[in-house]
DNA sequence: GGCTGTGAAGACCTTCACAGCC
DNA sequence: GGCTGTGAAGGTCTTCACAGCC
């Protein structure tokens, strides 16, 4: 079966590095550079001019040997790819404090996955805007989610309700889950989620820095 | 050269599902359970059952065939490996609404990694404890560091200000680092920075969302 | 039957070496 | 000289298949 698709197969690590890649030409463009070698692209993410190379090179030859890449058409093509060209309404479950240090962030809305509507259950919090995001009861959220046509969720509840607001997120019709909970989260095939566990990132680093370990030596960055 | 070393190789993704299944293997024995199988272990965090029994055997023959794994040793032994086998003082730089969730979530603590003290350059914010954690001038970093023995540094200040915060987090000794600014740091070989960036999160889920692809499938779900 | 342990195979990702263009 | 592009090689991680034990 031919490949109608016009996008690349590009691995789970490409996808982050492409987000890196993004922004520093984001960064570079604001700049008022208009082209950037694989090798200031590389610096400038922790990653190898050869991985850059490589990894432009999956999404066509837009690079001038001797000049480097055009960032425009760069940008485009990767805003393409990492489904940029488009805006993305986010939804949040759970505004505690963790829950309101991301709806008090402006960086979301600014790079298109504005926090349109947050939910929680405690009446004293509902009703009361944070960040200039409204706050609905959670029973809302499947009318919002219709309403905004949003398809990414983001879980800032406590770890006990997690698997509940996820199921309602699911039952919502939101495909994509984006989850600060420490449990390991069950969705039906179709749905993607991704977790991020501050606990978890402090324990890889006791282990890198455990004593026995014969001598140090960089971790990775990855982008966690 | 023989390898001395206690602790045998383990890759990166395998230190994550070792904290996953540390975790999971905590839970259990709370919940009264003395040995643990693979399959159940496997469920509780997401990975195959597999990958599971590679990742343990890399520790030593702990389970019996037909029972499971023994909760203690298997405890002891991931505890030992990651590190967790004592105490973890970390320091925080950036009392913003980001430092202020992570100072205010009590896990940390009772996880072995205590925030000891945090830090601020603005006048309002030092001086008033924030979950019971003090928080001082950053000019005092070096001083608390070395007074409380930390290793792990955790950066939640602006981009802006990061790479400055980190380059003073490594002269005051700290080995490792844990930011959430979205910029990538430069710091000497030894030291270890993981980064974690909700906004690549978003952006790899506008990836599996964006149109074009051709069926919905699970992403994996590493841990950060 | 249920479960762990592990060499071999496979899939995936990164690095190397070098060809090719400006 | 500076830089991109890419097949081949290398390395790492995961899955398979099945042996072995309770």
């Amino acid at each position: 079966m031919p490949d109608r698709s016009e996008t690349p197969k590009v691995s789970q690590p490409a996808v982050r590095r492409f987000s890196l890649y993004y922004r520093t030409l984001l960064e570079a463009q604001g700049a008022g550079a208009v082209s950037i070698s694989s090798r200031e692209l590389a610096e400038r993410t922790g990653v190898t001019g050869v991985q850059v190379r490589k990894d432009l090179s999956l999404i066509g030859s837009l690079g001038k040997r001797g000049l480097g890449y055009p960032i425009p058409a760069l940008m485009r093509e990767l805003g393409r790819i990492l489904g940029l060209d488009r805006r993305w309404p986010v939804v949040l479950v759970g505004v505690g404090s963790l829950g309101t240090a991301l709806l008090n962030n402006v960086r979301f809305r600014r790079k298109g996955f504005p926090i349109v509507a947050a939910f929680d259950i405690d009446a004293v919090k509902i009703g009361v805007p944070v960040g200039g995001t409204p706050i609905y009861h959670l029973d809302l959220l499947p009318h919002v989610v219709r309403q905004q046509e949003a398809w990414i969720g983001i879980i800032t509840c406590s770890a006990d309700a997690a698997q509940l607001v996820c199921d309602r997120m699911v039952e919502a019709g939101l495909q994509a889950i984006l989850t600060y909970a420490p449990v390991t989260l069950e969705v039906p095939p179709g749905v993607s989620v991704r977790q991020v566990d501050t606990l978890v990132e402090l324990e890889t680093l006791s282990f890198v820095l455990r004593p026995g370990r014969e001598l140090s030596e960089d971790v990775d960055r990855p982008v966690g």
